[in-house]
Order: C-alpha cells, then structure tokens, then sequence
DNA sequence: AAAAAAT
C-alpha cells in the first residue's frame, strides 16, 4: 500500500474530470482528497472532516460532489463561507473543475451588485457558493430555493456553526427540505462546537486525519516579546531582521490594521490594509494586488485569517494575541500551504507573552521564544549580510578593472572613511529599526514584579523556568479569562 | 474585537 502513491486516476471521477484535474497540474491527492474520495457511500452520510490547513479541503469536497452531479436548470450544492473573499475562492476552484461538465457557479456574497447574482442564478447554475448574508436574502425574494438543494458544505465549519453565525445557519438549514448530506471541513473543531455538530448533522461520520492534523509541519513558529507601547516599532524590526517575500500581518482591530498598513507603506514597505470596513472593490483589489505580486505585506484583521489560499506566503506577522488558539492555527495557516514551507511569526508584550504560553500548553506546535530583534542585532545582521555581500563582489570578474584604484585607494591615510563610504553605499538603504531593549527589559521587570516575583535581568526567553515547582499555578490563574462582570 | 445584508 505504502508502495504505490495513490493518483486521481484510481478514483471513479468522469473522464472530463480527470482532464482538468490533470490540466491544473494534480496528479496524486493531498490526504484529505484521498481520504474523502476514498470513503465507501460518502454520498449517502454527513460528514465532518479535520484536516490542517493548506492540505487541499476545497478539492476534497468539490470532487465527489461535483462527480456525481448532472448539469441542471437548479442547484444542487450549496457551499457556505465565513467570508466573502473565502466563498470567492472557493467558487473559482468548483468554476474550472465543473465548466467541462457545463455546470456554471453563482457566487453570492455581500457588497456587490445582487443583480448579476440573480442572472447567474437564473441561467441555470448548479453550484452556489455564498455567505450567509447575502443568501438568505436571495431565499427571501425567491432568486433562490432551498428546497433544491440536496448538498450543504459547511466551509470553515467550527466557524460556522460559531453564536455570530448561528441565527442565519439556522434560517437557511430550516428552509432546505431535500438536504442529502451536510458536510463540515475545517481544520480546527474545538470541543465547544462538537455538540453543535450533532445537533445539526445527522449522524456524521469523522474523518479526522490524525490526532495533529490541525498542526501543518511545514510551518516553523517564533514568538517574539516587545515593549507593549512600541509594537508598531518592534513589527518595523521584525520585518527587517525575517525581510520576508510576502507577508500577512493580523492585527486585532480595524483601525490598527488601517494604521499600521499606512504607517509601513509611509516608511517604505509595500503593504496594503483589508477589512470588514472597506468597500468591497477595495478590499477585492487589496486582495487581487497581493496575489498578483511577488512581494509585499498585506496587513489584515481575521477577514483573511481563515481559508484565504495565497501562493508564496512566506511569513504570517501577529500583532499581539489571537483570540483563541483556532485563531493562531488559521492565521497561521495562510503560510505553508501545499507542502511549502513557512514562518508564523507572533508579537507579544511580556504580560501578553504569559497568556499565549497559557493559550498554547496543551496544543502540540513547538513555539520558540526570542526579545524582539533590537536595533543592535539588525546592524549585526546588516553588516553579516555586507559581508556576503563583499564575498560576492571579490569573486565578480569586473572588479579587476578597478584594481589599480583600488591599491591606490588603500595607499591613502583615509582608507578606512573611504571604505567606510563605499560600504554604505552598498548598504540596505531603508528604515534602521528601533533601539527597543532597554523598554523592553523595563517592562519585562514590572511585569515580574507585578506578579510577586524578583526581577530576571535576562531575556524573556525563560519558558523553562516557568515550568518548575508553584510558578506553574501562577501562570494558570494569571491566564484565566476574567469574569464577565468585573468590566 | 471581527465577521456577515442592506438599510
């Protein structure tokens, strides 16, 4: 078993199927693909499926669906996203692989125009991918019928199932009468929505790929611990010291994503802010412009932390802590995708650095800790990298044209400013980063104190000494929520 | 706090 790699050609997918898999590049499954293809009857039951990000859930679900469909004057499936970006992509992926099977998509998502939606429905399209909002209010006016659909997918399901989607899950569940199958995929379902799950699927059989299929080897994790006023100076450090290709920075709120995207590209760094509050040509565009480009930031509230599948991420940037560990592995998720590798990088104050210790204990992914790079080890860096730098140029053929300027140069009492100037001109011209130690230590001091303890003149990275005898318990109680009334 | 329907 373990000899022969399994191919798509193995499975009982139509020949035009199997044409565009082949056209798009896919010749084995991901595990996730194999597993649902491979499952006897999985027409005839619910299902829900965990599988870690970036493993390819969207193909796993839309292939056998999409198999067993016949193109048709009503839809058949019914695709829910958290977000309209998501639900976007999603549609594109069922696009090219039910186009050849003369099956079109109706994408109906919020902010746009419902008018080209109702003609897209109207035409006769079989798959309807959407967020709640906007279909439930195409059920209202009869532009669409639940009572065709006979397949739901739950995308981002834990998500879905979440309080703030609950009333309208509920509103579009209780209109679909001729409902076959629901399926949930995500790759997180956390204990407090399994009871959601039975109630709303009906006997549902579990794929869970493996106990840590939620954790995507392929992503390395760093925490680094900052003076909880200078965030924005310790990202700026950050971003010099990984100097990432493409990075998604999550902040908590709106205004600080809008904040911080302004502020990095004033400072020079090609970032663009998305979130709920932008229009949805700007945030289609922010979107488009990122995927489009090689480089970049696109700096983000959790609109982008779920499902968004970006080529050529190489860094995902937190900016203090996510709010549940769900959280952390989506945003995490958006790096690493389809076996490449990458870095999720998380920006903690001291106090906040407790918590997320607190947040990650039980969960298997390996963090490692680090004070935030400091002005210092930038230059440490900057001058490894001139080093290289020169390494290269010695070795370049041209240089012999100057060799003779060059001796002369060294002849001079002022050889050392000479090279001096020379090496900045062929230095990182650019933001220098921020002296941040000092602040830092300071109030790596006050938080100890804070908590009854001696100050440890040393860095934050000490995660073992937390470990011992009753510093455990402090640690516990100090990472409890507070109760809701104490606001 | 964010997201999701316009309004």
């Amino acid at each position: 078993m373990s000899i022969n790699t399994v191919r798509f050609s193995d499975f009982d997918l139509k020949p035009s199927i199997q044409e565009a898999i082949a056209q798009h590049g896919f010749e084995t499954p991901t595990p996730v693909q194999e597993a649902v293809l491979g499952l006897p009857d999985v027409l005839s039951t619910d299902l829900v499926v965990q599988a870690k990000t970036g493993s390819g859930k969207t193909l796993a679900f839309s292939l056998p669906l999409i198999n067993d469909l016949v193109a048709g004057g009503v839809p058949r499936i019914l695709v829910l996203a958290p977000t309209r970006e998501l639900a976007q992509q999603t549609a594109g992926e069922m696009e090219w692989l039910g186009r050849p099977l003369g099956m079109s998509v109706a994408v109906l998502v919020g902010g746009v125009p419902i008018g080209p939606q109702i003609s897209q429905l109207r035409r006769g399209a079989s798959l309807v991918v959407g967020t709640p909002g906007r279909v439930i209010d195409h059920l209202e006016r009869g532009t669409l019928n639940a009572a065709t659909i006979e397949s739901l997918i739950l995308d981002e399901g834990d998500h879905m199932l979440d309080l703030g989607f609950r009333d309208e899950l509920e509103s579009i569940l209780k209109r679909m009468t001729a409902i076959k199958r629901t399926w949930l995929f995500s790759a997180t379902i956390p204990d407090s929505v399994r009871y959601l799950v039975r109630r709303y699927l009906k006997d549902p059989r579990k794929l869970t790929l493996s106990v840590d299929e939620t954790v995507n080897d392929d992503i390395s994790h760093k925490a680094f611990v900052c003076p909880s006023r200078r965030r924005y100076e310790a990202l700026v450090n950050v971003l010099l010291w990984e100097r990432p290709e493409r990075a998604i920075v999550f902040c908590a709120t709106k205004v600080e994503t809008a904040d911080v995207a302004l502020r990095l590209a004033q400072a020079g760094f090609g970032a663009h802010p998305i979130h709920g509050d932008m229009g949805q040509r700007e945030r289609n565009h922010a979107l488009e412009m990122f995927r489009s480009s090689t480089t970049g930031i696109l700096v983000a509230t959790d609109v982008a932390a779920r499902g968004l599948d970006v080529t050529g991420v190489t860094h995902v940037i937190q900016l203090g802590l996510p709010s549940n560990i769900e959280a952390y592995v989506h945003r995490s998720g958006r790096t690493g995708r389809a076996g490449h590798s990458g870095i999720s990088v998380t920006l903690l104050s001291p106090v906040e650095a407790r918590r997320m210790k607190g947040l990650v204990r039980s969960f298997s992914v390996q963090i490692n800790w680090f004070p935030v790079p400091d002005r210092g080890d930038l230059e440490k860096l900057e001058h490894l990298r001139l080093n290289e730098e020169l390494d290269k140029l010695a070795a370049l053929p041209d240089g012999k044209d100057y060799g003779e300027l060059a001796r002369a140069i060294l002849e001079r009492d002022d050889a050392v400013e000479v090279t001096a100037g020379l090496l900045a001109r062929l230095a990182f011209e650019g933001p220098r980063g921020y002296s941040l130690k000092a602040e830092l230590e300071a109030e790596q001091d006050r938080a100890n104190r804070d908590r009854g303890r001696r100050p440890d003149p040393r860095s934050s990275n000490r995660r073992s000494e937390y470990r011992g005898d009753r510093s455990r318990n402090f640690a516990a109680s100090g990472s409890r929520p507070r109760p809701r009334g104490a606001r």
